[in-house]
DNA sequence: ATCGCACACGTTATAGCATAACGCAATTGA
DNA sequence: TCAATTGCGTTATGCTATAACGTGTGCGAT
């Protein structure tokens, strides 16, 4: 259950995101992949599926867009939950994880006998430059 | 500082949240409001932000839907971070706060120097009956 | 009083995000 | 060989959100 070879469209969208500096919307990937014959959004949002379920992009909720793993981990089962700060001034995202969070977030839910599928935190503001 | 009087269509626009049980869009909301006079989205987002900036209807980012607040509310001041759970079952939405989460989240994003301005947690899975 | 301002409102149009539904091609495994 | 799966390409459509315009109303300052 390793990630399996990309695929040429998985590549590109994943190459796309890797070398832009913070998150991108889906028509704007679709945008900068024109000259490599991309033409509809669906092209976009199946590699995306993929990715997203390899683990090696995000999903941010509060912009919709998406943005790269930064983990250095590079490979598979979950480091539990992602969180970012995002910085309306600049655009940086930043991605961490905390066992604490993690932790108190699991046993809140336990406690309603909620059965967790996925987590969002996202933290919007101002980074220390844009403060 | 406190919640002012509400405009009429920001009250019809709280009604439909109150009296529904689980989360509405700002179309769904249109829909049922057209019988009140509401003709064009825009009449919907205006009182949504409006509601949102009271504290009294929160916005749930991966749902691109809103629903009432649920605190025992009466007044102002954030009660911190807000959290949801979110089941994919039946669609059920609970709002919870945790001054633990609070401030762990606060400590890390203190560590980057980031200004929090908004917080967004939401855990999608399954609720106990759906389980 | 009336002017200026802030704010809610109404309408039309448009922008931005995401998926449905069709068909084709290549791969794999029974 | 056949059926099942997966990725791909295309067209069309649907859902979410805001821009830009103008109207009306209340209210404080001059």
């Amino acid at each position: 259950m390793g990630t399996p070879q990309l695929t040429k469209n998985q590549s590109l969208v994943m190459g796309a995101l890797a070398h832009s500096d913070g998150p991108m919307s889906a028509y704007t990937i679709l945008d900068k992949l024109r000259d490599h014959g991309f033409r509809a959004p669906l092209q976009v949002y199946r590699a995306l599926d993929k990715l997203l379920e390899y683990g090696l992009v995000h999903r941010l909720e509060s912009l919709n867009a998406f943005v790269a793993c930064t983990c250095p981990h590079e490979h598979e089962h979950d480091h539990g939950v992602t969180a970012f700060t995002i910085c309306e001034g600049c655009g940086q995202v930043t991605e961490f994880h905390d066992e604490g969070i993690e932790q108190r977030l699991s046993a809140l839910v336990r406690a309603q006998s909620f059965k967790t599928e996925k987590t969002t935190i996202e933290i919007r503001g101002h980074c220390k430059s844009c403060a």
